[in-house]
DNA sequence: CTGAAAGCGCTTACAG
DNA sequence: CTGAAAGCGCTTACAG
C-alpha cells in the first residue's frame, strides 16, 4: 500500500477530479449518489486518511482545543481532572475536535508563558481546568482564541465559566441534615481559602438561616491554613451532631480524627462531604456527599467553546451546574 | 492588531522575502545576524504566531503524538496515568511535539475502532498507556505510524515497550525483608491475573530461591478473582511475619484487614507494597514500597517514539526501567 | 452534476 | 547572503 494517499490519487483511479472527491467525502452537494458511493468505497480500499492540516490551512482552524490543567491539580490525588478530560474529549469528538492536554507548570504559570500549542497555532480555543493566578487568567483572556474556565471562576470581567453549584449543593446537603433532626451542625473548612470553599460555606449558612438556626462561630472549624496545608482539627466544647465538610478528603481526615478521639460515626455524629471522589468510599462508614456533575459540565463547556470559536462575540457568563446528592452511610436520622 | 500575521507580512514590512523570514525564524543558515535579529524583533512586535499546519503539510508530519489510555485506567482511582501524561508531555515539548490524549472507550476497544486523531492524520505516532486487548494491539501495530507500549507488554512480536522492572523491584524488596530477619514471607496477589502481577511474584520467588527459603503454597494469598474483583483475604494458619503485596492498594486493604483481626503492623507483621501511589500514605503505618520511575520511563518512551518517527526501522524491544525503593514505616527489623 | 483555477502559509532546492 | 518558483493536500468560488 502506498504510504500517502491523497484525494488526487482517488480521483485519478476513478477518472474524476479531486474536487469531486472532496465533495463526495464531505457529503456535499454536487455529486451523484452513485459516484459518491464509489468514491467512498475506493477511498476505503486504498486506505485513504484525510489530511486535517490541509483543511486547517485553508480555514485557519486546527480542530483542536487546548485543555490546560495547572500542575498542582495533576498530582497523585487528583484523578478527578483526568475524568473531566475524558468527558470533554467525548464531547469534542462529536464536533470533530480533539483535545490537546497541557499541564501548566508552576514555572510557566509564574512567568506567564503561553503554551506552545498556542504560539504554534495548534489550537482554536482554550479550556482552563482548575484555578490559576489572576495574572495568567488576564493574559489568556487577551490571546486571540476564545477561553472557557471550567470548575473555577474569578471576579475578572468578561469571563465565561462553567462551575459546579457549590452554594446550592451544600445548601441542599445541610437541609437534608436538618430534615434528619440535626440542629448542631458545624462547617469544616477555612472560609478564607478558595472561592468554592467560601461558596459552600454560604450554602450551609443559608440553610441555617432558613431554619432559623443561629450560626455558632465555634462551629466553623478550620481544616487548613491560608497556604492550603492541613492543620489539626479543633473540635468545639459543645460537640455538634453533624459536620458539613468542604470536601471528601477533609471528611476522610475528620472521620479518622473523630474515631481516634473515641467518637462513633454516624452514631455519635454525622459527617458529610463534597465531590464524591476517591475519599468518599475510603471512609468507614462511606460518605454521604455531593457528586459533581462532570458529564453535564463537560457537555456545556464544549458546546460553549465551539460556539465561541464560530462566533467570537458569544458570551455566557458564569454558568452553574447542579450536583447530585449521593446518599451513603455517614448520616444518622436523630429524630 | 491584524488577526492573522504571516511570514509574508513580516517580509513586506522589512522589504525582504518570506524565504528570508523563514530562515531567520528557524535559525537556519543564510541570513546575516543583523537581519535575523531584526526579523525576530519585528515578528515579536507584530504578534506573529507560527502556523504549524503549513509546515505539517509540507513535511507530512503533525508534530503531535497520540497518547492512548484505555477507559478503565482513567477511573477515579487512577491519577497515576495523568502524572505519566505530564512527564510525557514535558519530554515531548523538548522535541517540539504536543500530546493528544485520547481515552479509548471500552466500546471502541471492542470494535477495534481507531481514534479519529489517526484517521485524520493529526498524529505521527502512538504511545499506548495501559494494557489493551491483544486484538487492539495487533491492529494498532498495523497502522502506518509507529507505536510504543508504555507500562505493559504482550507476547506479540515486534513490540517496543517501556516497562517498570516489576521483577527486579519485588526481588529487591523481598531481599530487603530477608535482610531484616524475615523468613516467613507471603506474597499477596492472584498470580494468574496480569503479567505484571505475575512478574512481581517471580521476583519474590527468585529472592526466596537465592536465600534457600522454600516456597510455601499457603503463602500465596489471593487478593482478587480472575475478573479482577477483590475477594476477602484468607490468611494462613501459620502466620507469616511479612507480606509482599502486589500493589499499594492491596497493601492498604490487607493492613485494614489485619488490624480488624487484631494484628499490629509492623509489630506483628510487616507489609510492603508496590507503586508508591496514593494508597501508600493512606495506610497507618505508611508503606514501604517501590516507586515506579515515571520520569525516566517517560523520557525513554518519548525518545523512542521520536526516533521511530524519524526512522521507521528502529526497534527497541522490551525496555525495563528500574523502580526506586521507598522506605517508610511498615517493615520491622526482627533480627 | 462535474472540474479548472486559485489560494491557505510555509519550506526546499536551486539560482544568483 | 538573498530570493523566485514550486509544491504540500485540501476547499472555495466560479464556470460550464
Amino acid at each position: 500500500m502506498k504510504g500517502n494517499i491523497t484525494m488526487r490519487d482517488i480521483a485519478e483511479k476513478l477518472g474524476v477530479s479531486s474536487v469531486t472527491v472532496s465533495k463526495a467525502l464531505n457529503d456535499k452537494e454536487g455529486v451523484s449518489d452513485e459516484l459518491k458511493k464509489r468514491i467512498k468505497q475506493v477511498a476505503d480500499e486504498m486506505g485513504y486518511r484525510f489530511n486535517t492540516h490541509a483543511k486547517s490551512m485553508k480555514e485557519g482552524l486546527s480542530y483542536n482545543i487546548g485543555i490546560i490543567i495547572p500542575e498542582q491539580f495533576a498530582g497523585s490525588t487528583q484523578a478527578f481532572y483526568l475524568q473531566f478530560y475524558q468527558h470533554l474529549s467525548q464531547n469534542m469528538d462529536v464536533h470533530h475536535y480533539s483535545g490537546i492536554l497541557h499541564i501548566l507548570s508552576r514555572e510557566d504559570e509564574r512567568n506567564l508563558a503561553l503554551p506552545r500549542i498556542y504560539t504554534e497555532k495548534k489550537i482554536d480555543g482554550f479550556i482552563m481546568l482548575g484555578q490559576i493566578s489572576p495574572e495568567y487568567v488576564k493574559m489568556i483572556q487577551n490571546t486571540d482564541v476564545p477561553v472557557i474556565f471550567l470548575d473555577f471562576y474569578t471576579d475578572q470581567t468578561n469571563i465565561d465559566s462553567v462551575l459546579t453549584d457549590n452554594f446550592f449543593g451544600v445548601y441542599e446537603m445541610t437541609n437534608y441534615l436538618i430534615r434528619n433532626g440535626h440542629k448542631k451542625i458545624a462547617y469544616v473548612g477555612n472560609i478564607h481559602s478558595t472561592s468554592s470553599i467560601q461558596d459552600r460555606f454560604l450554602g450551609y449558612y443559608k440553610s441555617l438561616l432558613e431554619s432559623r438556626i443561629e450560626l455558632n462561630p465555634d462551629y466553623i472549624i478550620k481544616d487548613r491554613d491560608e497556604l492550603g496545608n492541613y492543620i489539626p482539627f479543633e473540635l468545639p466544647e459543645d460537640m455538634p451532631t453533624a459536620f458539613v465538610c468542604n470536601c471528601d478528603q477533609v471528611a476522610f481526615n475528620l472521620i479518622n480524627d473523630l474515631k481516634k478521639k473515641g467518637y462513633d460515626v454516624p452514631n455519635d455524629c454525622s459527617v458529610v462531604g463534597f465531590d464524591n471522589d476517591i475519599y468518599a468510599t475510603l471512609t468507614e462508614p462511606k460518605l454521604t456527599t455531593v457528586e459533581v456533575n462532570m458529564k453535564e459540565m463537560s457537555k456545556v463547556t464544549v458546546k460553549f467553546i465551539i460556539e465561541k470559536i464560530k462566533n467570537r462575540k458569544k458570551t455566557y457568563g458564569r454558568v452553574m451546574i447542579k450536583g447530585t446528592m449521593i446518599y451513603r452511610d455517614s448520616v444518622k436520622n436523630i429524630l
